[in-house]
DNA sequence: GCAAAAGTGTTTGCCTTACACCCATGA
DNA sequence: TCATGGGTGTAAGGCAAACACTTTTGC
């Protein structure tokens, strides 16, 4: 008889301007892995999709709802779980943290977004999934617009350039990749700009999700 | 408490000279959809891995051993199958299929090729297992020299880019698409030529998978 | 007027694409 | 010698990469 537990699990990024790629953990308030820090996760219910699971743990345990979420890759060795045999389907989020106020719930005693290049030790087999999280995301946003999930609405070029920069983890040509980007006509200018900081505003743009899609559809591929 | 089972499937293609790509299938001996074609697989038992799962079912089923695998998605809606909920990791395996004849077990009462133009009708949703895992390959061999796998171990120039004409659905150029390959220096030219059918005899060549590991390692990329 | 960040064009070279004829063999 | 598939080179154009100065604002 198959006794074997269905989890799922999400690597949700984050990116603060300006700074690193940040994700978002959970603090584990039982065992095993008591005070561990996790991925947020849970097991899935019989009448739910592996989707709804997803965006109920997530939010449950964080508060957080993403703006892009896809299917990862499922892990399912046999020693994952010391309690049971569990495998676990791994998705990929992506949101402004800005967005939320992480507040921590019954199945959690604290959530925190860390810096991807300082991260705790964490539980179970998470950081293989994160590992391979972070190479899809980098492989990903080369031929999918998906960034601009990480951005606020209004986003300046700077910001995005300075995002591809970390997630890329180098150096990337301002004036051709503003030509590239520029040359699909994704983004809308709005009339606003930024002030904040020194030096000279910054136009703000949008990006156009819905000229996206419908060029999709007729075979267009973004690429950076 | 969760009552859910956790099955594997398997997508493998084979490809016949100067045919189209194939995909294997068996014939369900069982209810529900009793006589159905159907994918490969089954439920994975509480003591071994998913990828140990799907060698095991592929090979009770159908006698054949791939020699490439890959983890294609999960799918898990809540309707799959009308006995319970099961969700079902997906695999994409690669083979030629001249290096097996199928064999037909207990679990199946026949397995057999089917070409990808010409499906029957699929049991479950393995028509979208099956979407999913054409989309994959389609995408891949374009940045992995994973096409190989397809072939015998020496083959000629015309099989590759035949392979790669029905694989794309596409005409590929017989000179740039020789010129590009030629220049990863990947290939290892025997000796032997072949000589069956009419005209001018091919050169054989084999593909060199360990010059392939290394280079990928030092961050070379494959493309064609 | 100076510091700080935003915004902008041109040139160069490489890589992709398009394209057609000769070669080796068997019948 | 003809039919069949195998094997090969070159030219043109498009695209990516390299590269530095001007503009706008706050202080």
């Amino acid at each position: 008889m198959q006794n074997i537990k269905v989890a799922v699990d999400a690597v949700v990024f984050g990116y603060f301007e300006n700074k690193e790629l940040h994700i978002l953990l959970i603090k584990r308030n039982i065992e095993p892995f008591l005070d561990s820090w996790a991925l947020p996760g849970g097991l899935v219910k019989n009448e739910e999709t592996l989707e709804e699971a997803i965006s109920r743990e997530l939010h449950e345990e964080t508060g957080v709802k993403t703006t892009f979420i896809e299917q990862l890759y499922t892990f399912g060795e046999l020693d994952r779980d010391p309690r049971n045999r569990v495998i676990s389907v791994a998705y990929l989020g992506l949101v402004n943290p800005k967005s939320y106020d992480l507040k921590a719930s019954t199945d959690a005693s604290d959530a925190q977004w860390f810096s991807i290049n300082n991260l705790p030790n964490l539980a179970f087999d998470h950081l293989t999934i994160v590992t391979k999280a972070l190479e899809r995301l980098r492989t990903k946003i080369q031929y999918q617009p998906i960034g601009f999930n990480l951005l606020k609405t209004e986003f300046a070029f700077s910001d995005l350039e300075s995002l591809y920069q970390s997630i890329l983890g180098r150096d990337v040509d301002r004036r051709n990749f503003r030509k590239k980007i520029m040359s699909y006509n994704l983004l809308i200018e709005t009339k606003n700009l930024r002030k904040e900081g020194s030096g000279r505003p910054a136009k703000l743009f949008q990006f156009n999700q819905e000229k996206y899609q419908s060029l999709e559809q007729q075979g267009f591929y973004f690429e950076v």
